[in-house]
RNA sequence: GGCCCUAUCGUCUAUCGGUUAGGACACAAGCUUUUCAAGCUUGGAAGCGGGGUUCGACUCCCCGUAGGGUCACCA
């Protein structure tokens, strides 16, 4: 038999990676087994859903590649006709009755239905954890529906299970002490029973409960942030399930290839972003230049500014790509640009600026050799052709003059005088970057702050 | 508090009675022909405690302890 499995996002805030974990299993365990996958919006309480919300919640399946079926999506706010049909049948067959109430809050009914609970012990098999079981005792004869259009959580959960033929429930362990009620219900309506598996939970660092306080919680915040939806999909897998063997990098399609349930952990897992930076840098070290190429010139855009001309980008994505930042999230990559502060020195119009100590390298003290080595290094320079000014070229000419006095006493000098930083990428890579005249220049420049 | 679930390096995890307890992230050190980053190499780092069962327990059972979940006319 083909499963069909759904997953029930309530729109009451921004799709969270939680449930956007729970969501993957239930795909990948569908996809495995060539079953259905139903989005199902759990929309019963009108106060707290909104319709933002739910686009969000779709908006974030659909980057992350978490389709659903044919037919497959399905709001409860549009059901009640359903709902009502079973309401009644229950009523009628003594399952659930008509209950007055004293209420106790705002918006309360004075008659709500009630479950008829039958008290009984309730036993069933958890895929991940095996033999649960409850005493329904303690629950009472809890509320089901508000009137018979406004069934609650509980039933309509039940109702919606039954009637879309679910045959296995995949969702979080918050669940779990929801089943036995769930049963109770199913049973009352003669409905039949999926299998469960209840997952663990996403933590947050302090073990507790993963929530806004402790940072991005909502996958439209990692999408800003940068991140390839391949690799948060393959992070949330390995978070709670792992394959058995000691490969890490994932596709959406080899996940489904390898998916079991039986695999899923017990423990809650904490989410740690560190980890999904490096699965993130995993799949852009897979991704065509031309994307890579695309969020950098993006990163660069948003943080630099949007008047910079093609060679100005050229030569910082050059230096991004040498700072091995190309394989960051655009965020990270920004952090970086912001960081070593190329636009100080890496624009068109741009002189860096720096003191007269700092082109001392290291011990050196002596002003006038530090001089000679730049002149040096200058006639050096300036003997190449201003077309072959590359990298290789400008390193093989002044590498053996720095060899013979010491490579720091000529590279370090030079470097401060394009860069004006104390770290940056090497003297050759920006020389090349900057042309031969500009190169010529910021040593001429550096010179005379050392006259001065 | 009642009920339920869980428990291996800082983190994610492998181990399904016999292993020098393995891997990855992070961290540290060293190397990489100037700084930073990257890269490479190396290293430190774990079975919550106590009882059983067994020739032998991380692994099975019990009791503690700790953490989490849940106890709505929310989902």
């Amino acid at each position: 038999m083909k499963p069909i499995v759904r997953i029930a996002p309530s729109p009451t805030g921004n799709l969270h990676v939680g449930t956007a974990r729970t969501a993957l299993f239930n795909f990948l365990f569908a996809k495995k087994h060539g079953g259905t996958f139903i989005v199902r919006i759990e929309d019963t309480d009108r106060e707290r859903s909104t319709k933002e919300y739910e686009e969000n919640i779709k908006e974030s399946f659909n980057w992350l590649g978490l389709s659903y079926n044919e037919g497959g999506y399905h709001r409860q706010s549009e059901r009640s006709d359903i709902y009502k049909k079973y309401i009644e049948k229950m009523i009628e067959n003594g399952s659930a009755f008509v209950s007055k109430e004293e209420p106790k809050n705002e918006g309360e009914r004075a008659e709500v239905i009630r479950f008829k609970n039958p008290n009984k012990k309730i036993i069933f098999e958890d895929i991940v954890r095996g033999t649960v079981s409850f005493d329904t005792t303690e629950l009472g004869d809890f509320v089901i529906a508000r009137s018979p259009e406004e069934p609650l959580y509980h039933l309509a959960v039940v109702i919606d299970d039954h009637e879309m033929n679910i045959t296995h429930v995949i969702r979080g362990e918050d669940h779990i002490s929801n089943t036995p009620r769930q049963i109770l219900i199913q049973e009352g309506i003669g409905a039949k029973k999926p299998l469960y598996a209840h997952i663990p939970m996403i933590l947050a660092p302090d073990r507790s409960k993963l929530s806004k306080r402790h940072g991005a919680v909502s996958v439209i915040e990692y999408k800003e942030k940068g991140y390839l939806p391949e690799a948060l999909i393959n992070y949330l897998a390995l978070l709670g399930w792992n394959p058995g063997t000691e490969k890490e990098i994932f596709t959406t399609e080899e996940l489904v290839e390898e998916f079991s349930l039986e695999k899923i952990q017990k423990g809650g897992a904490i989410f740690d972003e560190e980890k999904l930076k490096w699965i993130n840098s995993e799949h852009k070290k897979k991704l065509s230049t031309d994307s890579l190429n695309k969020d950098m010139k993006t990163a660069i855009r948003e943080v630099i500014g949007d008047n910079l001309n093609k060679m100005e980008i050229a030569r910082i994505m050059n230096l991004l790509e040498i700072s091995g930042g190309q394989y960051s999230t655009i965020s990270q990559q920004k952090e970086l640009i912001e960081k070593e502060g190329w636009k100080d020195y890496m624009l068109d119009n741009s002189k860096p600026r720096y003191s007269k100590e700092l082109l001392y390298w290291k011990e050196e003290k002596d002003l006038e050799s530090i001089i000679r080595h730049l002149e040096k290094a200058r006639d050096i320079l300036s003997e190449i052709d201003e077309k072959k000014f590359s990298n290789e070229n400008v390193k093989q000419s002044i590498w053996d003059y720095s060899g013979e006095v010491g490579r720091g006493f000529v590279l370090w000098p030079l470097r401060v005088a394009f860069s004006g930083k104390e770290k940056s990428p090497d003297p050759f890579v920006l020389a090349s970057l900057l042309g031969k005249k500009e190169t010529l220049d910021r040593i001429d420049s550096a010179i005379k702050i050392l006259n001065s």
